[in-house]
DNA sequence: CGATCTGTTGAAGTGAGTCAATAGTGGTGG
DNA sequence: CCACCACTATTGACTCACTTCAACAGATCG
């Protein structure tokens, strides 16, 4: 049931320092590196009168596999994990959401995955059809939509080299990479390092069990490449080990 | 090097009898699989204004990781693997194309993989800059890529679950039965069915070895689930029980 | 302050990998 | 047509990275 939860129209408050302001998206703290971004003010008005907003708390199921897709999100605040699932309960977490991500684009009508909030998690929401007739008008939307779907793809072969090929330390050192770069090109605070997942879902997205990749880490810390600070705080402190390990060096 | 093998100017004979046509694409064997099934025969006219040929021997590299991307293909004939490599030699292969396919469309301006011939390959080429043009022009050819990425990552989706939690023999009935699928959406032979990747391959694109992928092939062989004419031609005997494998049931 | 998660560590088991030998298969040329 | 070679596939024996099962430790919270 997508969207079905806790869920607001726009108003006139930014949705993050929560004072009014004239258009919402404009003081978007996310904007710059979400879809958005190729958007000048007027048509952001247009999108805004189309959105509106949905609440998550942790843990929380979003869609599931086989859901029709009716709107298209934006991750504002908190994260969502992507997974597909076998019947007996493995599953395989395909990719993640942060602030300033998109779901929900497919041209397919139905979800061909599950997802769910990893914390509280705010989103910005856009009904398909209305956010259809707003694409066909601005054919740099339909662009910039393109990219973020071929990005993902890039992203999905990469990952599948990591699934297939690379070991639990590989994999790992992948991991902490790929987030350390994601987190400094959004600028956010890299030091601590804060992980997103827990370890069973660090595991799940790794194709791993829980029990590898504790053990992995405590590898890395007894190695000194890492120190943690608690299970979710990371220190790298020797990134370009990191790097080569990561890329099986 | 993007297209450099033995190319020619599209030309008024068919592709697939050899015979003078008025238009080549109308008359393409395989267009109503491929992306060009979106166009009418004005439109098509068009578009093989700018077409050209590519023709590939078997085991003839195409593409490396990083080359820029300067031209789009479409597969006639023959077939190619994609894949990623570390640079210890493994590699994951992240998909394979067969006629119908379509290759080259990253907005982002180089190859995030590399691909190979798989035998004797045939395709049609369009430069990448006269091809936008057309796509500005037929918004609806602009939906048909934007489905063609998203399909490839659904399907890099399912392949991630498949690497990430699947077994040895789940992997190969899963190969088996998409294979099957796909060979029965474009008309093909099912009995014996075909298989397009040697061994190794099969093997690189399951995450498996070779020899994982040969013992898996005798079990079901032993189990009467398959039977094998030649390594390449394989008979379904029991198609339900290879898709419950397939899913994990 | 017990209850419940989440994470870590240890010991034992196993599915797939590695190494090595053998067997088909196809192509080439005398 | 066969002998030879190169390549691909199969099979066996052994190893090992990761899993499984189990116990324990830390954190969080009503």
């Amino acid at each position: 049931m997508d969207g079905s939860s806790d869920t607001v129209r726009a108003e006139a408050l930014c949705p993050v320092h929560g004072n009014p302001v004239e258009s919402i998206c404009a003081q978007c703290g996310i904007r710059h590196i979400s879809v958005c971004a190729a958007l000048d003010s007027s048509e952001l008005r247009e999108l805004e009168a189309i959105m509106g907003r949905t609440y998550l708390a942790a843990g929380q199921p979003f869609v599931f596999e086989g859901d029709p897709v009716e709107h298209a999100f934006n991750v504002v605040s908190g994260g969502l994990k992507l997974f597909k699932g076998l019947r007996d309960g493995r599953a395989q977490i395909t990719g993640y959401l942060l602030p300033g991500d998109f779901l929900g684009l497919p041209p397919r009508g139905t979800y061909t995955f599950s997802a769910e909030a990893l914390e509280k998690t705010e989103l910005c929401r856009f009904p398909r059809v209305a956010l259809k007739r707003v694409f066909d008008k601005y054919e740099k939307l339909q662009d910039r939509f393109l990219t973020v779907v071929h990005d993902d793809l890039i992203a999905a072969q990469e990952h599948m080299l990591l699934l297939g090929r690379k070991t639990a330390m590989e994999r790992l050192c992948t991991f902490l990479v790929r987030l350390l770069h994601r987190t400094e090109r959004v600028g956010g605070v890299t030091a601590p390092l804060r992980l997103p997942l827990h370890r069973t879902d660090i595991a799940d997205y790794l194709g791993l069990t829980v029990e590898t990749v504790s053990r992995t880490f405590s590898q890395l810390r007894k190695s000194e490449l890492i120190r943690l600070e608690k299970a979710d705080r990371v220190f790298v402190l020797d990134r370009a080990r990191l790097e080569a390990i990561a890329d099986g060096t």
